[in-house]
DNA sequence: CACGAGACCTGTTCGC
DNA sequence: TGCGAACAGGTCTCGT
C-alpha cells in the first residue's frame, strides 16, 4: 500500500488531525510500547523506548516512502513496508493485534503504527540524514526537472518498470504507481531504461508527477483493511485490471511479472 | 556497478 | 466445506 501518495496522506493527518484525532504536532511522547521490537532498525529498542520519553512533536515530514517525526531533540523515522499504517487514536480503544510500535502522549491519545507482514521499520536518528541521503529526487520536487529525470536514467539498461521502483532512481515510486505512470505514457514496462528518447522520458516524467498528485488529492489507493480513505482505486487504469479492457483502445490489459513484480499493461498503446 | 533471484512476514483469495 | 497454492502496496542481501 504505502508509495508517496499514501505517506503523504498520513503524513498530513498527522499533522493536521484527522476525523477525531488531534493533531500530532506540539504533543509529548509520555512512553513508548514495542509489542515487536523487531520493528527497531536503530538504536537498540530500549535505548529508543528510553531516549523518545518526554520528547515533543515539532514537525511531520515525508522523504520518498519514509514518514519523519521531527522531534526536541532527534528524529523519529517510520517506513511502513507493504502493509503498514500510523493512526493517532484514543487510549481508550481497544489496542490492535497488529500493533507494532505505540507512542502514548500526554493528555490522552496515543500513535499507534500498525503493520501485519512485520516489513515496516523505525529508527530514532540524531540526522535523518544517514539514512535517507541514499534515496533519488523527489519526483513532486519543483526544482526536479524532466532533463534532470533523464540524467537518472542513464546508464540503465534494466526494463524501465523496475528502474522506476529503484529508489536510488526517484523516491517514493512503488508498484501502483509505476505501471499507472508508464500507461498513462503510453510506454511498455519492459522497454530498457536507456532506449527511451527526449520525448518519452520527458513524457514519463510528466505522467508520474500527474499520477502522484491525482493520487494524492484522492488520498491514495485503498483495496482492504491495511490503509483506509482513499479513493484511487476507482481511478487506477491499469494495475489489477488484468482481463478488463483498456480505457483508451478497449484492448485487453494484461499482467506479467517483471523483477519479480506483477506487472500491468495495455499491449495495444503501450510500445516498446 | 548493474541486475535478477530469493528472503523476510502474515493475511486473504483462488482453484481444486 | 476444506486445504494448499498463489498473491499482496517494499527493500535488503547475495551471487553473477
Amino acid at each position: 500500500m504505502p508509495e508517496l501518495p499514501e505517506v503523504e496522506t498520513i503524513r498530513r493527518r498527522l499533522q493536521c488531525g484527522h476525523q477525531n484525532a488531534p493533531p500530532l504536532q506540539g504533543r509529548t511522547i509520555a512512553a513508548c510500547r514495542l509489542p515487536w521490537p523487531g520493528i527497531v532498525q536503530a538504536p537498540s529498542p530500549r535505548s529508543l523506548q528510553r531516549r523518545l520519553r518526554g520528547q515533543a512533536v515539532v514537525d511531520i515530514g515525508r522523504r520518498g516512502k519514509y514518514l519523519q517525526i521531527d522531534l526536541d531533540r532527534a528524529c523519529l523515522i517510520l517506513h511502513l513496508g507493504m502493509s503498514g499504517s500510523v493512526v493517532i487514536e484514543p487510549s481508550s480503544a481497544a489496542p490492535s493485534p497488529h500493533a507494532r510500535l505505540v507512542l502514548q502522549l500526554r493528555g490522552g491519545h496515543r500513535l499507534s503504527f500498525r503493520d501485519p507482514r512485520k516489513f515496516g521499520r523505525a529508527w530514532l536518528l540524531d540526522d535523518p540524514g544517514d539514512l535517507l541521503k541514499r534515496l533519488g529526487p523527489e519526483p513532486l520536487d519543483p526544482h526536479l526537472t524532466a532533463i534532470g529525470f533523464r540524467g537518472q536514467l542513464a546508464g540503465r539498461r534494466a526494463a524501465i518498470k523496475p528502474v522506476l521502483l529503484d529508489q536510488k532512481v526517484i523516491a517514493g515510486i512503488g508498484n501502483i504507481y509505476a505501471d499507472e505512470s508508464l500507461h498513462r505514457a503510453a510506454i511498455h514496462p519492459l522497454t530498457p531504461a536507456d532506449v527511451l528518447g527526449g520525448d518519452r522520458t520527458g513524457r514519463l516524467y510528466r505522467t508520474i508527477r500527474q499520477v502522484l498528485r491525482e493520487a494524492i488529492r484522492h488520498c491514495g489507493t485503498s483495496f482492504d483493511y491495511v490503509y483506509g480513505g482513499g479513493e484511487f482505486l476507482s481511478r487506477l487504469r491499469v494495475y489489477r485490471r488484468t482481463g478488463q479492457p483498456c480505457l483508451r483502445c478497449r484492448t485487453k490489459i494484461e499482467r506479467v511479472v517483471v523483477a519479480g513484480r506483477g506487472t500491468h499493461f495495455c499491449p495495444c498503446c503501450q510500445t516498446t
